[in-house]
DNA sequence: AATGAATGAGGGTTCATTCAT
DNA sequence: AATGAATGAACCCTCATTCAT
């Protein structure tokens, strides 16, 4: 029976009720948006304030602020890997050549501010937190397939390896501290651009040290 | 007699006792490790501590949080110009060509920690104090020294400005927030010279943006 | 419906709690004590204390210590003001002499402990506030309205103004700097009553300087 | 032998050096200055700049601040005790009234600050210390005997006691808080001239409490 | 004797988090 | 479920006092 189903399944997690949601979703937002606009360190109360909730009940939803950072940083890792993912699909289907797909994709994760949710890995926050994974594996698995992609059509040098290409895109994207992320972009895209040129074959200059593998992130 | 004017000198501005002196190295010192490794906005009692000093001491000598974050950056400025006009010299002479040069100059000031002072630029950050003038203005004139001389050898694309590399150095060399910093490096100079890669003739692209010049720096 | 008009009211500006509302009194009270027996220069933490509260609360209900201070003057001003117009109203009635309606204020207002209120005009305060505006120009418009009665009725010198009864009574109930102010009183309405002796016709000497006015307080 | 004794005398209290001197006086003199503009709270080390010493010179000469203040309050004492004897003179030569004589004697006092010490009485200073004892006897028979003469020309009521006077003057003559004591004459005068047209025959009222003795004054 | 430097305790204020409505 | 209020720990900075030159 329906209604007993459901009361069942409520019993163990009961569905939240729909304004509980809505305003789950209007924190994430606006931490997002204040995160990338006055850094990570944004009072939690700026933080209800924009959301228009009170401050509690942020608390209501995220155990604590680290837990408000890993869903924030949940949500746009979730979006970069989209990109990534369309990024392959692109390339599969010869719609673009698959270096081009990985020129495309490295600009719009800086659009998704990839780099602004740097910050939040600041002290005190485990970036092998179990809700971190499945996104995680995702996106490593989205961008290393892509750049498998541009490697196999010999315009990738293969001395470098997925961890290389997210560290750098991560840093070049990174909002210059002190400033409301506004007109870094005009930068941004220049400097990844010219990253990109970089990491086309044919390899102009011999790397020093060894290529940056998942497990290096880990392992910092 | 030259004793005799230095110590009419002293008379007016009495040189610092030696230990004081000893104490404002160490303080600085210790700061710039702890903002290398912590942030810029790690408490000034950590920095005390590990100074081996007194909180107050702190104050003694850096009149607030502000000024002391100056001296840092003042610091390793220096520092990073030495290398800077060392690189010119050596481009000058012969004894290397003016893109290695350039590619010799990025990685020492990657090493000397030229990205820990980015988070320096943070808000409440004034970057056109007066303390700090005259040693930027060096370092912006060495790095646009080693371009010129990059360019003219036709090594260096000429659709960059002097503040696309800092800014793409800086960004690079970041410390990873919330990391010790410690193995970074592993990375950081395989990023710059991937970035030093796509700085050389020809260019394999086109730029978006216009060339960040030193007042772009200037207008974030 | 008046009611229902009140509830309109509350949902712009919600009734504060009714907690929030005691502890705020209870703040305001301890901090007129503590400021009476230990000057205007109390730790908050003190008062915090006194109060029954954590330090943190008496932030929430004043943004910092200059308006802690302006609360506790402008209670204090609406109480004397009471008494003053009170007086006037005995002085209307026939109650009793407008000069003894007079006395009765400076002694009324002197237990209200008014002279404890002087140590907030210290450095930092501003008295041109618009908080205390309304409650300065009542206060200041019953005591020249009893002094017009007692001036008219023949009782008053006429070399005298508003500002000189003010300042000399307020300063003659001061609080003896580091005294718990207990047995102060004994003294203070003796030298309230000598100096209002001094205040009658007929004038036993001539005053130096012009009679302190309501500007005059202003430009100290 | 002239050079024994002065040996034996130094040994004792070794006679102080003349510069050292001249610093304590400078400090005293600073201190009294800084207290009547800015209170009696002044950093230390802003009296030993004023002073144009070091700051632990101030402490060469005074142990702690209380003993500073201390001797600044000892410093007034004895100048307003000069001008309470000068009153008795000329009144027991007929110079003046008896009852003008107290009139000098009280402008005076308040244009020595005595008003500006009374801050010095703030929390933890012990006005019964054993240095203040001797001045506190001299400045107190002075008066009274000023009073005595008054009295006893039937100028001056009978039911007030040297200590009325004493605090009353004190507590009138008090620098407004905040305020640089400067324009604050303009009014002092004129309350202390009412004040002392309330203390002549015939007495006007009849006063609360009872006369404010020399022991009250220890008894606070 | 005199000084500049160093110190630690304490005050004001902010903020993540918990409590009571 | 949601909120406003309350809390205490932590940080920045000041200052009386002590130390080393």
């Amino acid at each position: 029976m329906d209604t007993a189903t459901a009361t069942a399944t409520q019993r163990r997690v009961p569905r939240p009720r729909a304004d509980a949601l809505r305003n789950r979703e209007r924190i994430v937002g606006a931490a997002r948006e204040m995160f990338v606009e006055h850094g990570s360190d944004v009072p939690l109360d700026e933080i209800a304030r924009r959301a228009g909730v009170g401050n509690a009940t942020v608390y209501r939803h995220f155990a604590d602020r680290a837990e408000l950072v890993r869903q924030v940083v949940l949500a746009v890792t979730d979006r970069v890997a989209d990109h990534a993912e369309e990024g392959i699909a692109a390339a599969d289907s010869g719609e673009s050549t698959a270096f081009d797909a990985l020129r495309a994709f490295v600009h719009a994760a800086a659009d998704e501010r990839i780099g602004a949710l740097c910050p939040m890995l600041s002290a005190g926050f485990d970036p092998y937190h179990p809700d971190l994974l499945e996104g995680r594996e995702r996106l490593e698995g989205a961008i290393a397939g892509l750049m498998d992609r541009a490697r196999a059509a010999g315009q990738l040098r293969t001395d470098i390896a997925v961890g290389d290409l997210m560290i750098a895109l991560s840093q070049l994207s990174r909002p210059l501290p002190g400033t409301a992320c506004v007109n870094v972009d005009r930068f941004v895209h220049r400097h990844l651009q010219l990253f990109l040129d970089g990491l086309m074959t044919p390899a102009r200059s011999e790397l020093p040290g060894e290529a940056a593998t998942l497990e290096d992130l880990r392992r910092h």
